[in-house]
DNA sequence: GTATGCTTTCGGC
DNA sequence: TTACGGCCGAAAGCATAC
């Protein structure tokens, strides 16, 4: 593949911020947006937190209480989630991005990936003024800041872009990538999750330099070919992922808070089959057909259990969704005596609802 | 033996 | 003192296919 140019383009603190330009009086005080379960007052988890909160201990992910706690004696904000809002200012802000763009992929709500190879001849220099001229144009249509990253792949500008934020700009040269890459841990790839990183680790293996001159055969041998060898090419910057717009969701789900923990069958069907009627209308309004069904289940300790069942032939029935939801149930509750907090359904294995499965039909099923 | 697919769990946002 | 969402895709671990 020819010499790239590619940007990550990240929203800052995205959920807060959004708030932050909602009631401009806020800022400057922590805003906390949370995710309230509904179960007690103040029930729930932190979702995005501003870098005033952030000062303050407060992250993503902890309870809405723990981050009260560590507030008590601020002015804070607490706000809850208001996703329509967010998508819609996001949905602003990435047509003003694939504006920029040769090619285009949005990786979530405030993430995209630009190829701007062309435009800016392949060169830094420009592609660096691209990259503070977006900035600039988000800023002033939007009233919104965002950190990007640039590099020959995405790879790279994914990692560039962690390096400085909020409203940073990295760039990384090809001739930087090597000595931008060696001092990282090698938990910083994509790929490497816990399980990798401690078997690396055993290999003698924890940095990016030191994965990157290890042997490629004995990477093989360990991780298998295909692993191997994306490790091995990572580990050098190498990464010939396009980007490109993507394609339909692969999966859709919805889980929710009970208002009591239960192993009763009924009470939580109840619950899961609301969340089905939900999931099959998205499924519906995408086009989609669906092959697997699963569910969730979180423990009152917190612990996550599924089961899930894959279907022969890809379908759009609600009946079978649910009947498959409760079957799964029903098994969990069967092999397990924990208590659910909060329960979930998924459509995974989606395909497009289209002619392909009529033409398999007319073609076996003859005369019919 | 490796690749692929399915199931379950993990982790980022 | 404890405290605890919702969604998605990636990772991990098998089972089976090639």
């Amino acid at each position: 593949m020819q010499a790239r140019i590619v940007m990550l383009v990240d929203l800052d603190y995205f959920f807060a911020q959004c708030e932050e330009l909602r009631k401009p009086s806020i800022k400057g005080k922590p805003v906390v947006v949370c995710v309230y379960s509904g179960r007690t007052k103040d029930s729930g988890a932190v979702s995005t937190a501003n870098y005033v909160a952030r000062k303050y201990g407060v992250t993503s992910g902890i309870p809405i209480s723990l981050a009260k706690k560590k507030l008590q004696d601020v002015d804070a904000i607490f706000l809850p989630v208001d996703k329509e809002f967010y998508k819609e200012i996001s949905g602003n802000i990435m047509e003003i991005l694939r504006g920029y763009a040769d090619h285009f992929e949005q990786v979530s709500v405030d993430e995209a990936y630009l190829d701007v190879t062309h435009r800016t001849k392949a060169n830094y220099q420009r592609a660096k003024q691209l990259a503070e001229t977006i900035k600039d144009d988000i800023l002033t249509q939007q009233q919104l800041t965002c950190s990007i990253g640039v590099g020959p792949n995405k790879l790279i500008a994914k990692i560039a872009a962690d390096i400085q934020k909020p409203d940073g700009l990295t760039l990384v040269k090809p001739e930087q990538v090597k000595r931008f890459l060696a001092p990282l841990p090698v938990r910083r790839l994509v790929g490497v999750g816990k399980k990798t990183e401690k078997r690396l680790e055993t290999l003698g293996v924890r940095t990016v330099s030191q994965l990157a001159s290890f042997d490629v055969q004995r990477l093989i041998d360990v991780f298998g070919r295909k692993l191997g060898t994306y490790f091995h090419n990572a580990s050098l910057g190498f990464d010939d992922d396009p980007v490109q717009e993507k394609g339909e969701p692969e999966s859709v789900s919805r889980i929710s808070t009970l208002k009591e923990d239960t192993t009763n069958l009924g009470v939580i069907l109840d619950k899961a089959y609301r969340l089905c009627d939900d999931v099959h209308s998205k499924l519906l309004s995408l086009e989609l057909m669906y092959r697997s069904v699963s569910v969730y289940v979180v423990g009152s300790d917190l612990s996550t259990h599924s089961r899930s069942k894959t279907f022969e032939n890809p379908t759009s029935s609600l009946e079978s969704f649910k009947t498959a939801v409760k079957e799964l149930f029903e098994k969990f509750l069967a092999e397990s005596d924990v208590e659910a907090r909060r329960v979930g359904v998924k459509l995974s294995s989606l395909t497009k609802k289209e002619a392909k499965q009529k033409q398999l039909t007319s073609f076996f099923g003859g005369s019919s």
